[in-house]
DNA sequence: TATTGTCTGTACCGAACAGTACATTGTGTG
DNA sequence: CACACAATGTACTGTTCGGTACAGACAATA
């Protein structure tokens, strides 16, 4: 039968987006089995952890990329105002300008934070700290960048339920907007 | 068997309670008859269309609640800057300084969204136009009154994700005080 | 005290749930 | 070509799901 077409990291993405739309109480095996094309056998292959090694790997795998696309350049760029330009173009392409929902948002938010405490606390924390990093480095005081962080990172968390709950990108993008000449001025 | 205790009423707030922690998918049966020490008799005596029911009615309660103690004295108080005041005091002691999820928002993350999507949008509707009724009232300009206002409500939004994702019930109340203090000067 | 109607526990239903077992198949390596 | 093993579909487990049916129990009325 086996076909061996599917690999592991072919398959997260499309995971993440069972997770991301249902939930992790809500992604039942039924879902995950059509959102990835694949069957019982497959998943648990990949996965003999079953739902909870599933939701690690999807929490990793949107760590590792905010942490690549996002958080390094912000703490590593030599230009910190590109950085920051970055991080909202990405963050806006990301998230579908409003479209698609923070996954680590819909964790920290259910029951479900508890079991993933960690995975949840750190992509938070990386995001913060980053962002107020960069701050730093355009002139601001520690302290001040550290609150205007934790506005913006927070503030993109509300925009994401505040635009599904409106059915509006628009709520999302004037926040992004905004929040980028708030910061680089 | 009958103890007449339990009136619909009193029903409400635990099975909101359930609703908050769990989300809609994950809240049973089970777990509701747990949080409201009712039977699966007496649970659906009470709500006849089960789940989807309870959740219209905790839905209606939390708005309810809401315009009552926040949106109606932003509305009509003749001291709109003491509306605002309590408005924040309120959402305070509502989210238990952070550590409260609001049930509203996290409907709207889910998968849930479609299907009591008038609610979730009137709720958070109603919340952003007596904030910038109020505002307005403050003299500001109406186009900027809106636009402060959903960074307000949207603002409450983020900081209750990141409050419980960072396990800190101080991002959540320096964020009040943070956007008290910008919209009262 | 008899009656009425509201409330409640229990037993039950079929469907869906997470997870297991395993035989079967395809593919890369020798 | 043959072997080994990764990948897969299917059938199955026991459990929990949302929901129904209903008889019994209570409080209020008369």
């Amino acid at each position: 039968m086996a076909r061996v077409i599917a690999e592991k990291d072919d398959v997260i993405p499309m995971l993440a987006e069972v997770f991301r739309t249902y939930g992790f109480e809500g992604a039942s095996l039924a879902r995950i089995s059509e959102g990835t094309k694949l069957g019982k056998g497959s998943i648990y292959h990949f996965f003999p952890g079953g739902k909870e090694e599933m939701a690690e790997a999807v929490l990793g795998h949107v760590d590792a990329w905010f942490r690549r696309h996002v958080f390094d350049p912000l703490n590593d760029s030599d230009d910190a105002v590109a950085g920051i330009k970055a991080m909202f173009a990405d963050v806006s392409r990301y998230f579908l300008s409003g479209q698609r929902v923070c996954l680590v948002g819909v964790f920290a938010l259910g029951n479900e934070r508890d079991r993933f405490a960690v995975m949840v606390r750190d992509y938070f924390a990386a995001w913060i700290e980053a962002l107020a990093s960069a701050l730093v480095r355009t002139g601001r005081k520690p302290k001040e960048a550290r609150a205007l962080a934790e506005e913006v990172v927070g503030g993109i968390q509300g925009a994401l339920v505040l635009a599904r709950a409106l059915d509006s990108t628009e709520v999302f993008s004037e926040t992004l907007k905004r929040f980028e000449k708030r910061l680089l001025s």
